[in-house]
DNA sequence: GTCTATATGAAGATAGAC
DNA sequence: GTCTATCTTCATATAGAC
């Protein structure tokens, strides 16, 4: 028992730290050494846990989801309207305004870059992208009686990535400001 | 004469070549042997016209500033309203459908990458942006009075990225074309 | 200028001693 | 379960014959 836990503990140590460096580094520069001494895990003792960087990309992106799902539960449970939510989501450039500004969105950057030419790892990857655009279909049928629900989702997806791309090119924390104001806006438009 | 043409053919061959593989697998990926092989290039010729990778990326980069300067040019020539010109940036998508949602955009896809963690070679790819930026607040000025032309320059490289971001990760052209009709329909409500 | 052969290093991955 | 030593592959890059 004791030990099941160790090594399950060290696991997610692994994927904790390849969390990050993925974010900052990139899925191709991001190389087993570098998890290992980010991990604070001995070099050839990462092919223990995991036998190939395909395989750790997977159990970050399943931890991601469950942090996602945790995430959104808990905004049904604590947020009491379908445009507080929404507001909620087109918010998180803002909470996360050092990031951003820095890396750019962590589920767009690396779909972008798999996309180019790594289709089995983006299908993973993409797996984030579908969880949210599900979600805030759900929150857009809520809103108003419409059948744009899936347009209108997609939209906000659009206009979040476009923010998240432009806002670590310039590192400009202004823009982040006016575009989430912009959506804040749109948002209560929508559901007058 | 003849030599130096050659050469200059030679070399063009390698930026147009790179150009490409640039946009298909992105920078990280592409390798020298790739160019080589996509310019019909001898393995280690490459070396006696670009010392580095860096180097062939620099010109990549000049050269499709070139292309733009000439595009851009052209537009001011026969496209006679500053309303048409944005029009016809924001149709880009169209045109490029099958690329985008195959591979975003060249530009943004990019400097995506290498914003993560190669700041110098971001430097050399944030020029396109630059140029591209500084034209349409040149053109939203021209539109109608207001103080607020760098606000919508940004704003428009927002909803662009940002589709071609949604388009590539769902190869989707509906979205495309919706979120161009939203952007056509937005730029006609300003110059009113 | 052109091309082959090769040096060098880093990456992913494995075998096997402890 | 842990760690070292090592294999293989592929990358950038160079030397030097033609």
């Amino acid at each position: 028992m004791a030990k099941r836990d160790k090594t399950e503990q060290i696991r997610q140590q692994i994927i904790a730290a390849t969390d990050d460096l993925l974010y900052h580094k990139g899925f191709n520069l991001m190389s087993f050494s570098d998890i290992a001494d980010a991990a604070e895990v001995p070099r050839g003792n990462l092919y223990y846990y995991f036998k190939t960087k395909d395989e750790v990309l997977a159990a970050v992106i399943e931890h991601r989801l469950q942090q996602m799902r945790l995430m959104l539960d808990e905004w049904e449970h604590t947020i009491p309207t379908p445009l507080a939510r929404l507001q909620r989501y087109a918010r998180i450039p803002l909470n996360e305004m050092e990031n951003v500004t820095r890396f750019g969105c962590p589920m767009g950057s690396l779909n972008t870059e798999l996309g180019k030419s790594q289709p089995e790892l983006q299908a993973i990857a993409k797996q984030q992208f579908d969880l949210f655009r599900e979600w805030l279909v759900r929150q857009f049928e809520a809103l108003a009686p419409t059948e744009n629900a899936e347009h209108l989702a997609l939209h906000l997806l659009v206009r979040t990535q476009g923010l998240a791309t432009l806002a670590q090119i310039y590192h400009d924390t202004a823009l982040v400001m006016q575009e989430v104001e912009a959506l804040d806006h749109w948002l209560e438009g929508l559901a007058d």
